[in-house]
RNA sequence: GCCCAAGUGGCGGAAUGGUAGACGCAGGGGAUUCAAAAUCCCCCGCCUUUACGGGCGUGUGGGUUCGACUCCCACCUUGGGCACCA
């Protein structure tokens, strides 16, 4: 068959070439405003949204992804016919800008607008559907005065206070220092060993909701598996027991927390922190005390800095009651792995029960003593403490409680019961999850709107104050807070009294920036931090897409801060958890390119200097072979980022998006390889040309229905994989339903019909490429407005199907059957089997298994 | 150190407990071309066999099941988070 209507030569068809197509096109959806949000009480409405982006100034590919990820939904779901809400903004305060402004000395707010300037720019070729009339930064002053008159409403509610608290200090620069800025114990730019120091800071109650918090994760359905258990663990629900230890010395008590009583008979020290009162009453006597104390203040603050750090510990020398048998001592000791901010800032340790109490017992010399044996093994701890699940059952030795075997569990039951019956102790549900503090010594973040009065104490700033807005005269030649040397900025009369002031100098945290945005982008330019009308219609975010480097912190603060926005009348009940369903995606990550220098370290060569072949990579220059790492997480300074502009200038949008889509499932890690890029292009190309083919084409053909069964198959399997994030797999049906219809013959107007449902289905994904097409096959209006298309389930089922037939549950054979043939008739014909007969070799089947529709296994 | 996740051909990956390797890349062969590019067609897990076929195979070791990439237990490796990076 070869009419001129399948040939390629010497037809006129146009080439593919993104850069006139997409600009185009764009320029069309603008002209059109078909992605600008309205309220319509006529349609179902869909709130999808991609974590917003710190302004960097560059693009990145895992930005592309992430976005594009969201595009894919926010244009399924227009075409499904809702109301999308699908707005952008920038997370603009943070480090980096001061970082710029101190190298530089240009304003933080000149470098973050020019940054987001430049970023707007690299977006807006990637032709993604966002709501830009709606898009605000962190840093405009009428988004962070909404903020700061949410904190006053904190303020009054009891959800803010203040407390001491540490941070890491750099003795030589005289100021704070993020966990970032710690590299191995000292400060990046002095090298400075870093210590921790007390300060008074401002705190979210986040902690009063821990309970809130861990029993709501049921309810988030669509939300990942291990995002609800990372949060779970980190708000870490206990129970246990605070017990109550007598000093020898006849000063009181020492309360300690347990979650393991049950093996007190193990018991053989006190440990306390380093910042325990305990510590520093004794420390004021004791010299050596207070020199242990302040070398525990080495270091940063950060979990991992202490929990690796070695185990120190100093004897006070104070001595307390053994609970179980008065007469016995248990020493005091100062440990530098036990934290104030957990439980009572004192634990017993039990060395033959825990790792680190035994490490810590070899270390000091001090007694280990078995509380339990497994069943059937009385063996006495050595190097490696006996740590059994909770669950499973151990056999207690002469147990205080009376009991000998049992579990864990029942141990810790018992204890806590029998601890509480004498006054010795009393069950407490502990959680891990700590109050929230937002201070930050720092400039370029949300101001604390309240001033600090000799006569009045902390005084909110009146609310028609708002925005206190942050200073434009400022320099950061020196290191610290440039608001700490701001006279006129800083002293202010007192909003109360009147009489001359200072305001709080400290920032908020940049996540309190990022908890509520998604509630304002409802309505950024409400007069208050939100409107009724509008966070009623728009809320919650049905899909919520983003890094799964969030999963923890970002979204616990915004599910907190929506609660706290509801107790203050700024959402609606039902907004409580604003994130309906979230999505984590993987980074997207490139090979190095590395060799080693003259000098011994590693050169990281860029990927255009390297030619691969063969799985090897070769020096362009030289020929010589470089290493190839590869899955590595794009970094500057390893020479492996990839510019999504260079991409687009080179490729089109639609090529990096359909790439970025294609490789990988998007919950995992994608590698950017040049030749999956060059690849997804190639087949634009492919269908664009099938398109230029089928347009010239006339009359009848054969094979319709095929084509036509094809194309509703196609319909159904991309529409179940867009529902479920499969979009990977979407893309591998895409490819196998052009493959079809590129060998089809059938006739024109059923090629026509195949050729513009293939360019709705794959208009979310090459949304220009897609419009391109329609518009070339006839189809009416523009694609992004296009009703989705709809399978015919009649047109899904086949009427014969083919089952595998197994031998002891492995495939020999297969049989091709009637759908509907009685289970009787497929055994039979199942045994007629050749394979099977050969296997049987006369003998009858032990059993034989049929499910209808799928297998049949034979067992012999 | 603690919490979480992921490991499938040469590579990225597919697979409601039911034919492991869809789809793509790389590779091999062919067509077209004066030649190349581009395009099109075919093959492509490993071992064994002339062939038909057979054996092995989803990080490792166990277990549940008629049947396990999928469920359970232990281990190994890699990645994410650890409260002041965003």
């Amino acid at each position: 068959m070869t009419s001129p209507a399948f040939s390629f030569e010497g037809s006129p068809m146009a080439r593919y070439i993104p850069a006139e197509i997409e600009p185009k096109w764009q320029a069309a959806w603008q002209e059109a405003e078909i992605f600008r949000a309205e309220r319509d009480p006529e349609r179902p409405k869909y709130y999808v949204l991609e974590m917003f982006p710190y302004p960097s100034g560059r693009l990145h590919i895992g930005h592309v992804r992430n976005y594009t990820l969201g595009d894919v939904v926010a244009r399924y779901k227009a075409a499904q016919g809702f109301a999308v809400l699908h707005p952008m903004g920038w997370d603009a305060f943070g480090l980096p800008a001061e970082n710029a402004a101190m190298a530089t000395g240009v304003h933080p707010a000149d470098h973050t607008y020019g940054n987001i300037a430049e970023m707007k720019e690299q977006m807006a070729p990637m032709g993604w559907s966002h709501d830009w009339s709606r898009e605000f930064a962190t840093c405009d002053p009428e988004y962070y005065g909404q903020q700061q008159a949410m904190f006053l409403d904190f303020l009054e509610k009891g959800l803010v206070y203040r407390k001491s608290a540490m941070v890491n200090w750099d003795p030589v620069d005289m100021t704070v220092l993020a966990n970032e800025q710690v590299i191995d114990g000292r400060g990046w730019r002095s090298g400075a060993e870093v210590e921790r120091r007390e300060l008074t800071q401002w705190f979210f109650r986040i902690s009063d909701y821990a309970e809130d918090l861990l029993a709501a994760l049921d309810g988030l359905e669509n939300w990942p598996e291990k995002v609800r258990l990372m949060q779970a663990n980190w708000i870490g629900k206990s129970r246990g027991i605070e017990l109550y230890f007598q000093r020898r010395d006849g000063a009181g008590e020492i309360v300690c927390y347990s979650t393991r009583p049950d093996t007190m008979r193990g018991a053989s020290f006190l440990a306390i922190a380093p910042d325990h009162p305990v510590a520093r009453e004794l420390a004021e006597k004791d010299p050596a005390l207070a020199a242990f104390i302040a070398e525990c203040r080495k270091g940063g603050t950060s979990e991992e800095a202490i929990e690796k750090a070695e185990k120190l510990g100093h004897d006070t020398g104070l001595r307390v009651a053994h609970p179980l048998d008065p007469a016995r001592d248990l020493p005091v000791w100062v440990a530098n792995f036990v934290l104030m901010d957990y439980g009572t800032g004192a634990v017993f340790g039990c060395p033959a029960h825990d790792q680190r109490d035994l490490d810590f017992a070899r270390k000091y010399g001090l007694p280990v003593q078995n509380a339990f044996y497994m069943p059937g093994e009385s063996v006495e701890v050595e190097n490696e403490a006996l740590v059994p699940a909770k669950s499973e059952r151990v056999v207690y030795i002469d147990h205080f409680t009376g009991l000998a075997e049992a579990t864990g569990e029942e141990g810790i039951n018992a204890a806590i019961d029998w601890f509480e019956a004498r006054g010795l102790g009393k069950g407490k549900v502990q959680y891990r999850l700590r109050d929230w503090g937002i201070s930050r010594q720092r400039f370029w973040g949300c101001p604390i709107p309240v001033v600090h009065c000799e006569s009045c104490g902390v005084v909110p700033e009146k609310k028609e104050n708002l925005p206190v807005e942050l200073p434009r005269d400022v320099t950061f030649d020196q290191p610290g807070n440039p608001l700490d040397r701001h006279p006129t900025w800083r002293d202010v009369p007192c909003p109360s009294c009147g009489k001359p002031a200072r305001r709080e100098t400290d920032t908020m945290d940049t996540f309190v920036d990022s908890s509520w945005y998604y509630a304002r982008f409802t309505a950024p330019n409400a007069a208050t931090p939100t409107s009724a009308e509008d966070v009623d219609y728009w809320m919650n975010v049905d899909q919520y897409v983003g890094g799964i480097e969030h999963a923890i912190l970002h979204l616990l603060y915004s599910r907190f801060f929506a609660r706290a926005m509801h107790e203050c009348g700024h959402l609606p009940a039902k907004s409580v958890e604003p994130f309906d369903a979230l999505f984590t995606q993987g980074m997207v990550t490139h090979a190095i390119y590395m060799s080693e220098g003259e000098d011994g370290r590693p050169v990281y060569h860029y990927p255009a200097e390297v030619e691969l072949r063969d799985g090897r990579a070769f020096l362009r220059e030289s020929g010589n072979e470089v290493q190839v790492i590869p899955s590595a997480k794009m970094s500057k300074s390893k020479n492996n980022v990839v510019d999504p502009v260079r991409i687009v200038e080179r490729y089109g949008a639609d090529t990096a998006r359909w790439f970025v889509l294609s490789d990988s499932p998007p919950e995992r890690d994608v590698e950017w390889t040049a030749a999956g890029a060059e690849a997804a292009h190639k087949h634009l190309g492919r269908v664009w040309s099938l398109s230029e083919r089928i347009a010239g084409m006339e009359g009848q053909g054969s094979g319709d229905e095929d084509l036509l069964r094809a194309m509703h198959k196609t319909i159904h399997d991309v529409t179940m994989a867009i529902e479920s994030f499969g979009f990977n797999a979407a893309i591998a049906r895409l490819y196998a339903f052009t493959n079809s219809l590129q060998k089809s013959k059938a006739g024109a107007d059923t090629q026509r019909q195949a050729i513009r449902v293939l360019a709705q289905l794959m208009a979310p994904f090459t949304p220009h490429l897609a419009e391109e097409i329609w518009a070339r096959q006839g189809g009416e209006g523009l694609v992004a407005r296009a009703p989705w298309p709809e399978a015919d389930p009649a047109l899904l089922v086949e009427d014969t199907v083919t089952l595998p037939i197994q031998i002891n549950g492995k495939r020999r054979s297969e049989i091709t059957v009637a759908r509907d043939l009685p289970r009787e008739e497929v055994e039979k014909r199942a045994l007629a089997d050749q394979a099977v007969q050969r296997a049987l070799d006369g003998r009858a089947p032990k059993k034989l298994i049929v499910v209808p529709g799928r297998i049949v296994n034979v067992v012999i």
